[in-house]
DNA sequence: TTTCGACTGTTTAAGTAAATTAGTCGAAAA
DNA sequence: TTTTCGACTAATTTACTTAAACAGTCGAAA
């Protein structure tokens, strides 16, 4: 049984460094030194760099999962609650400087075993939505789109805003004032969005 | 005074080319040998390739605004208008293949003396989109935002669903069935969006 | 079960030489 | 006077080479 305590410290400190320079300039030493161990003790937690991160990955995301599960149960309304999705997406990636920018360029990257990382999360992310948005159409809240991808549309709203915003800074992160921006592009564009899906008799 | 037509026959040469391979991939020869010149005689018509370039971008822009402008003189309901005007920006976008990327790429680019080029239309387009609103606003057609941004946020909201598409693509251009997609989700955006400015008094 | 020093092979970065290409100029054709 | 171009040059890109950095292994030992 290993020790799950060390392999949390290694993955927390893989966060840290991941978060910050983003995956390629992070070296396994230096995650080594931040939990004072030598760096090959980190290869007996895990096989291979990609997997700690991966590690690093799935752990946020299951969080910014779980934090969207605990506000769906809630009893408000569904408006409040894409709200509230909205504000815990950007909350996300406002931790993950550089991993949100990573997001958006492994798509780039050929090689990408990250890919389906992020691909799987959007599938998780659509779920979500659309959890939120049939809650909204059965209350008789939202409008009854036939269209299926109005979810999708939302989430690559979402996306291309970021984006946009990341192509600029070119891998440098974001200084807060474009930050602030940006979130608020996200904000307005969420309230046109309910607004636009919301049924014109509530 | 300089021969217009040979001036025309350039830019329409270095467009076909740029559209195709984008700015990089071509070669000032190339466009000489297309118009049937040698190389230096070019420079008779364009003092450099960044000029030949922004004449070509400036002629397209312009095209796209008369258009635009067009549209917004008929008698129509700004809903409508805001739609066509969509589709309008699309086949720009669809004409200029490689231009597109670049017109996302270009901010991206350090020396980028292209992106005034491409900020100065987004100001234009702003003011054409903004123009519509307020015709909707004035019309009750559209509800009276006190949000000043709305046209903005539309407008980052087209570019960066096509970002998110042009980030996966990195360079080579996009396929038939991509292109359809993007068009989709642009097209559901507005319908969204139109919705939710639209007066609920309407 | 956990740690690490001392390895190895591969990938990246730095540096350099060769090849392209943007841009010039003076002469000459139209 | 307007337009064309061959023959340049200087600057930029590309292709290649070499040195350094790094991911990942293994056997020993704590």
């Amino acid at each position: 049984m290993v020790d799950k305590n060390k392999e949390f410290a290694i993955i927390q400190a893989a966060r840290d460094r991941f978060a910050h320079y983003g995956y390629s300039k992070v070296t396994m030493e230096e995650i080594a030194t931040d939990v004072e161990l030598g760096k090959a003790s980190l290869y007996y937690y895990f096989p291979t760099k990609e997997d700690l991160f991966k590690a690093v990955i799935s752990l946020e995301q299951n969080q910014l999962k779980s934090n969207i599960e605990l506000l769906l149960s809630k009893d408000e309304s569904a408006s409040y609650k894409l709200r509230e999705y909205v504000k815990l997406r950007m909350k996300f990636f406002r931790d993950l400087i550089n991993l949100g920018t990573l997001s958006v360029h492994s798509y780039m990257d050929s090689k990408s075993v990250f890919k389906e990382l992020f691909v799987n999360f959007e599938k998780i992310e659509l779920t979500l939505i659309n959890k939120i948005i049939d809650e909204g159409i059965e209350k008789k809240e939202f409008n009854n789109f036939s269209d299926e991808n109005v979810a999708l549309v939302f989430l690559h709203i979402l996306q291309g805003l970021r984006c946009r915003i990341l192509k600029s800074t070119r891998g440098r992160e974001l200084d807060n004032k474009t930050r602030d921006g940006l979130q608020q592009e996200m904000i307005t564009a969420t309230e046109i969005f309910i607004n636009g899906i919301k049924c014109k008799r509530f």
